[in-house]
DNA sequence: CATTTGATGTTCT
DNA sequence: GAACATCAAATGC
């Protein structure tokens, strides 16, 4: 698995801003090396930003609740892309849903980022989740921190090294508090161990029959 | 605190 | 017409 050395090195080399390449690789390896970093959204009302704390690994191929298993449509258009851009779909017609893009353009491999530890532009946030009484239930989910951090529809393909989307290095997360789970809210393949979060992290999203221990007011 | 239910509308068969 | 990488409100402890 992956590796903050990794991570770090690529830091010097290349600055913060995770460069695309650094997305060509094994969906599961980026999946987990994704955790720590920072994913940024700059809008007209300005900038929000959270630390990734939950990924889930959606591979190309074989893995049967990949958008990617259905073919190319004109929707999954952009997770058949280069590597390093994000895939942004709407999901019950109500919801908004992040990926980033891995692996070479035609696997149709992603990582869709399930919930954020808000960091900046909190207010914004706040104003734009007005359902989420306490502030752990800001990004907690992958359909909420879109609509925290302003994602939607036309982000889709956008690249993830400039704004309005920026993913960069953040603080690393070494491998004894990773934890790795069946993947949620599937029905094929759920049981396939791709997801990926910090563990006893509040932030990340809640999962039946498992909630959190501590209680976090806003 | 834990579990269930209804809303939502796009995408694909 | 069915499925859906979800969310929030309502219900039952």
């Amino acid at each position: 698995m992956t590796t903050d050395a990794a991570l770090t090195a690529r830091r010097s080399r290349f600055g913060a801003v995770l460069p695309a390449v650094w997305y060509d690789r094994d969906t599961r390896v980026v999946a987990r090396a994704l955790l720590g970093t920072v994913l940024e959204c700059r809008t007209e009302e300005g900038v929000a930003s959270g630390r990734i704390v939950e990924t889930e690994a959606y591979l190309g191929g074989d893995d049967p609740a990949c958008h990617a298993a259905v073919g190319l449509t004109e929707r999954n258009r952009h997770l058949h892309g280069p590597p390093g851009i994000a895939y942004v779909y709407r999901i019950y017609g109500a919801h908004w849903c992040f990926n980033a893009v891995t692996e070479p353009a035609g696997k149709g491999s992603a990582v869709l980022v399930r919930a954020l530890e808000p960091l900046v532009g909190i207010e914004i946030m706040r104003r734009r989740r007005p359902a989420a009484r306490r502030d752990i239930d800001l990004t907690s989910g992958p359909g909420k921190l879109c609509a925290a951090l302003g994602i939607v529809g036309a982000h889709d393909g956008l690249p993830l090294q400039r704004p309005p989307l920026v993913i960069r290095a953040g603080t690393p997360v070494p491998d004894d508090a990773v934890e790795v789970t069946p993947r949620i809210g599937i029905t094929r393949a759920a049981e396939w161990p791709l997801r990926f979060l910090v563990r006893d992290n509040p932030w990340v999203s809640r999962t039946p029959g498992h909630f959190f221990r501590r209680r976090f007011e806003g």
